[in-house]
DNA sequence: CGTTTTCTTGAGGTAGGTCAAGCGCTGTGG
DNA sequence: CCACAGCGCTTGACCTACCTCAAGAAAACG
């Protein structure tokens, strides 16, 4: 195998977790099919769809979102290189919600039949592939807690821990510099907030020069405090050694 | 066996979604160790522990918990009989999140060395599991909308509509009444809101006749009008017929 | 280079927070 | 049987974080 396959991603971020085994490696690389490119803006899953096999991120930016009958746009989750973003339609047939490109994508499937074959052969990939939703709800018990608690500064600043630090574990990101393609827009549906005020605090971050947010790039200036302000503890996103 | 074992309610709610075989139901009974009870206000798992056993609900109400560095505390799920409140700490071993006892209940241990041992012999089992785990990710969501979109009274609205179906589903509760043994400032602990304003929205929906709630006991009077405002869908509970 | 999208800033409004006090249970001990 | 302590509920007065509406500036894009 002289190119890497796409699944690598995944396979670093659980190798990490946990040792794969050779056999286990392959039967992950054969999950994948063709792949397929997405544009900004265009959703990859409709809320209510019933696929038959899950999405998994190339590379690119996405994320889950849920319309309100009133218009609103929540985002639950944002979604990079090496996640799978509807890895539990294996087992939750119909969509809960939507997912939409941020950025240009590139996505492959694994076919459910597949999934669920592996499940028979093979229970230590399903613990780690069962992990990942695991994770996927720790993310959200996290948001929840921003959202429940915190105020816009501190969700904020939260908020771009999490997705630095989860970028870096995907060799996506390093030097506290990413390339971050979201509007104010997407990021206020993340955190329940008006693209107005996100703008403000977001001006106000860059003045206690925490953070330089430019043409959709991130460089965090202050670390420690950025960290301190969002209240920031990533034991959630179970990026240490601990098998399961 | 003359008795119903205590994990009846699991087996009920995951017979509704799919068939078990009687070798399934056998492993599943096999499962739970000697049984506890827990006062209210009690913890039941405290944040950062690494139990070696994930603990089924037998009966009672309990709700997992996250404390702020600011003295604040969010509640990210609440959890009642025939639910694992930290399942998932059979993969995402150390606890990112505490369990308290909102009223008495009784608890029971499942080892994760067993549980283990089922995701080896029982692929079936360990994908209905699984998707215990990933309904637990899908009211995440749903709170998250709630809490990013929706007012105080939405909010409420929609916990008491997802409660009481839950409790349906599990025979807990009919005819549109349950106990529910919450505080009001349980209530805002999961809602984001202080005690004082909770009180405030729970009078106005008393007073607009939707529903009644004295000494812990609640009537809704009209589910149309507490559905409609809480932009309450139930698909995300995952009640209904469905082979994973 | 014109059009559209995104960002920025201001002025004024509101949902929900804070602080404070009174009320009504329920349990407990004299 | 009563006193009273403790907890949870209720209500009022005032405050503030964030929202709404609006308009211009600056990127991004074809």
């Amino acid at each position: 195998m002289s190119q890497a396959p796409m699944i690598t991603p995944l396979i670093e971020k659980m190798a990490r977790r946990d040792v794969i085994t050779p056999i286990e490696r392959e039967a992950l690389a054969n999950l994948l099919g063709a792949t397929r490119r997405v544009a900004a803006g265009k959703a990859l899953v409709e809320p209510g769809d019933r696929p038959n096999f899950s999405t998994f991120v190339v590379s690119g930016f996405c994320a889950r979102f849920t319309l309100t009958p009133t218009g609103g746009r929540q985002l639950t989750q944002i979604n990079i290189g090496g996640d799978f973003v509807d890895l539990h339609s294996l087992l939750m047939r119909q969509m809960d919600h939507g997912v939409v490109a941020l950025a240009d994508c590139v996505v492959a499937p694994a076919a459910h039949e597949d999934l669920r074959r592996l499940t028979q052969q093979h229970p230590h990939l399903t613990r780690l592939l069962w992990l990942e939703t695991v994770v996927d709800a720790a993310i959200h018990r996290q948001w929840l807690v921003a959202l429940g608690q915190q105020n816009a500064a501190s969700r904020l600043a939260h908020l771009i821990c999490e997705l630095y630090l989860r970028l870096e574990a995907g060799g996506i990101a390093s030097d506290l510099r990413f390339s971050l393609p979201m509007t104010q827009v997407d990021l206020g549906d993340v955190l329940g907030l008006t693209q107005v005020h996100v703008n403000r605090v977001l001006m106000d971050l860059r003045r206690q020069g925490l953070l330089d947010w430019k043409a959709g790039h991130v460089t965090v200036n202050d670390w420690e405090a950025l960290a301190r302000l969002g209240q920031f503890d990533p034991a959630y996103l179970r990026l240490q050694n601990d098998p399961v």
